[in-house]
DNA sequence: CATTTCTCGAACAGGAATGTACAGGTTACT
DNA sequence: AGTAACCTGTACATTCCTGTTCGAGAAATG
């Protein structure tokens, strides 16, 4: 009987052989690259940019939004991990401008991934998967306010959607080819610090 | 021999049978708001909250990709009718709060219909029938940079994008259930100004 | 009222995508 | 080396969508 690998939606660390946590990794991998070119890629289409066949892929996902929430999840992982090598306990200016730095290109390689996601898993789950990394960015902007570098007149859910959005925005004028990627950096970073600061008369 | 009524892709001011127009008004009315709760929907979908079968759509409109077309400009017209009724030679930054009052819910409405379009429409379409619109944004923000109005150290393609970007953000908090559909108005209003301020220090 | 125009539903062809089944071939582990 | 785990291609069932054809029926127009 030819067992095909479980398809394990939960625990991604089972020794298994070798072999399988390769392919597995290769597919995930594959996920985010192809979506990012073609957010309807196939899962046919996925599997060959991995180097595996399509039948492998199921092997290792029963489903195709669990392949999806599996690509997510590796990307957040990585973000996470991206914000804890940063120090943001600087000044809130300073500490944003930096975060801006690092998130800014992650969330441009994965946007697609993060539509993908947003239509095919269940309502609520991505915002769910996200809200680890989410929770740091909103205690900067929270401490921001609290020193008074940051205005106070708005919400914190807004200007946390703020950032969001003018991410999402120069993604997408990338995508466009009307932004070169090097320059969306300072942009955003002048624009959210202008954004945020204090405001003369509330 | 049961002749379809024209799919015109060209004129839609042909004087035909006044059934044949009323249908068609339906249609893209209907798509609109369809595409508006379900981005996916189907020609099916949209033909049966037109109230009208779904081979009289495609006597309409020979294609789906015409059929969004077609709701897209009649969006755009919307928003340029309504464009055209403001008064936009007030100081930029009133100007452009009107602007954003007036102009945002009608993309919260439209925004879903435009995705459709972005990946269904040939390359730069959507961008094309956009310019007319465009242009007199783009004249407002650029007056503004020169009467020292507005920030003159980002470009105006950038400050465009800015507020394309917030809006859609303020779109996707309202469709996500996070803020209430008056509320962003102000939000949006306050949140550009801002970042459209000239800066103390280039 | 007669005719042209439009609409209707059902049905068909074509395509594409998702999952599943099978059966033999490879590869990693011990 | 031998065994189990894994991979492979092909093939199949299913579902969904698009676009078209047909013939008959309803409605607007003059």
């Amino acid at each position: 009987m030819a067992a095909a690998p479980r398809a394990s939606g939960q625990r991604p660390a089972e020794p298994r052989r070798a072999d399988a946590r390769r392919n597995r990794a290769a597919i995930v991998a594959s996920t985010i690259s192809t979506l990012r070119a073609d957010p309807d890629a196939s899962v046919a289409e996925i599997a060959q940019a991995a180097g595996v066949g399509r039948v492998t892929l199921y092997g290792h996902f029963a489903s195709r939004a669990e392949l999806v929430e599996a690509a997510l999840i590796d990307v957040l992982d990585r973000g996470n991990e991206a914000l804890s090598a940063l120090d943001l306990d600087a000044a809130p200016p300073e500490a944003l401008a930096r975060l801006v730095d690092s998130s800014w290109s992650l969330l441009e390689e994965s946007r697609s991934l993060l539509a993908a996601a947003q239509r095919e898993l269940p309502q609520g789950r991505v915002r769910e998967l996200h809200d680890v990394v989410e929770a740091r960015v909103r205690a900067l902007v929270v401490r921001g306010q609290d020193e008074g570098a940051f205005r106070d007149d708005l919400p914190v859910d807004w200007l946390l959607a703020t950032m969001h959005a003018l991410m999402h925005g120069a993604a997408d004028e990338i995508a466009a080819g009307r932004l070169e990627p090097n320059r969306a950096g300072p942009l955003l970073q002048a624009t959210l610090l202008a954004a945020y600061a204090p405001q003369p008369r509330g």
